[in-house]
DNA sequence: TTTTTTTTGCGATTTTTTTCACAAAAAATA
DNA sequence: TATTTTTTGTGAAAAAAATCGCAAAAAAAA
């Protein structure tokens, strides 16, 4: 297949862009617009959406509300998507206040936690015990899960969310997780994201002097 | 340079994967161990090292302590790097809450906001006007900021930064920030994570249907 | 109507990244 | 001591990703 990780976040990024320009009312959009708009070249921009069969107009570019259309459409955002929490904790309850995500067609459908202290059925989006986390997952059909327990837990964890029929994970506990082949795992490790900065940053200093 | 984002990343998680071979006990270790435990190929691992300038002993593999000792010096962990937020909402307190960013070295010095209502100067990590941010930032040399700002906020919350003399910015905004030629911007952007594993979810399961 | 200008689409080329493959070193074994 | 085994280190090869370059289409201008 063509798509690999960097082509559909880029693809996401498209998106955010087209949303942008169409609140400021804008209808059509040229490919050096986008580069611009998520730094990267136009040719770039072109030959993605060439790989993914999107086609515009030559002299005219695209139409914004047609390429939102597919994009959205690749990113499986043609539906509500529902994703559960596991590990009621500092970052799940930072991701069950955001309100971005409902927008972005994601719900967060419910939270589960082994801690009785936490659970919270009433909630707007429930923290519930991890038993009925099979059912839920079952009755809602649901793929995707986040993991925001200890790294300790994690795989254990993961496990439990294969076996209830989860597809997809976004691990937020800095360790890896072995999973069934037709699982994915794709990890944010916010430890990881400042030490590359860190890096990069240390870099440019030394360059500098030079 | 050698380094390119993926290569300094995996060097985190090879870093990650020594910390916990070394607190079971193991003294050496094989580029296939490490392989296994972060999820890439024995030859990556000693091409990443071979690209750093770290080797090892022919057949009798790599010291943990000694390998840490070099990872950690690349990756900027020979010093403690202080690091601020911007936008004391839910994302910056889950982080403030977190105990697992001094044990890497990366400590939270303080927080920042506009809305009064946040600011807590005796906290722990203290919770500051924007005002005080610049004189902060200059008396303690720091280069590193966090951006949990709403989308809009977030360009001018970067100038603010930039001006103060902030070299990288780890940014959770949607927005790409326009930064000067000499810093880096990184991002984390959750619903771009979540969009990404569906998108490889529905792939795998239509793969699996043929 | 003809010419010029602009922008796409995509094959070709280049660059980057990963994997391969094997000599060399060192330990283990005979 | 000689042979076998194991594992590194790194050029060479392959694969993947990004960029280039330009024909073709279409709009705009002449
Ligand atoms: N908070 C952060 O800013 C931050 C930053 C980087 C990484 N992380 C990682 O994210 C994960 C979550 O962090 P946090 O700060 O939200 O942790 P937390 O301690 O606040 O929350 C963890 C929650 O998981 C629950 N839990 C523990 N074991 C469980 C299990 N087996 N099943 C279900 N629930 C279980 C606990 O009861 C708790 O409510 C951790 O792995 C941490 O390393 C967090
Ligand atoms: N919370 C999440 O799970 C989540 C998920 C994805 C993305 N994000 C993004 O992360 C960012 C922060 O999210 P949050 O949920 O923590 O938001 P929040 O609304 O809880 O917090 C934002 C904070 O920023 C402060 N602020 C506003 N303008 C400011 C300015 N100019 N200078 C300084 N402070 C300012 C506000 O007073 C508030 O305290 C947003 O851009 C959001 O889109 C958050």
């Amino acid at each position: 297949m063509v798509a690999n990780r960097n082509s559909i976040i880029r693809l996401s990024r498209y998106k955010n862009a087209l949303n942008r320009l169409q609140s400021l009312g804008f209808v059509k959009v040229f490919s050096d617009n986008l580069a611009d708009a998520v730094g990267c070249t136009a040719s770039q921009v072109r030959k993605d959406f060439s790989l993914f069969g999107i086609s515009g107009n030559k002299k005219g570019g695209y139409q914004i509300d047609n390429l939102l259309e597919k994009l959205q459409y690749i990113l499986g955002k043609d539906k509500i998507q529902k994703v559960i929490i596991v590990g009621a904790g500092n970052i799940a309850s930072a991701l069950m206040k955001y309100k971005g995500f409902e927008k972005e067609g994601i719900r967060l459908t419910a939270a589960f936690d082994i801690d009785p202290s936490k659970f919270k059925k009433n909630n707007e989006i429930p923290i519930l015990p991890l038993e009925e986390l099979k059912t839920v997952v079952k009755e809602n059909q649901i793929r995707i899960a986040i993991i925001a327990v200890p790294d300790v837990a994690a795989q254990q964890v993961a496990d439990l969310l294969f076996e209830a029929g989860i597809k997809g994970i976004l691990n937020f506990a800095p360790t890896r997780i072995k999973s069934p082949d037709d699982c994915v795992v794709n990890y944010v490790n916010l430890e990881h994201e400042l030490e590359n900065l860190i890096y990069f940053v240390n870099v440019l200093d030394k360059t500098k002097v030079k």
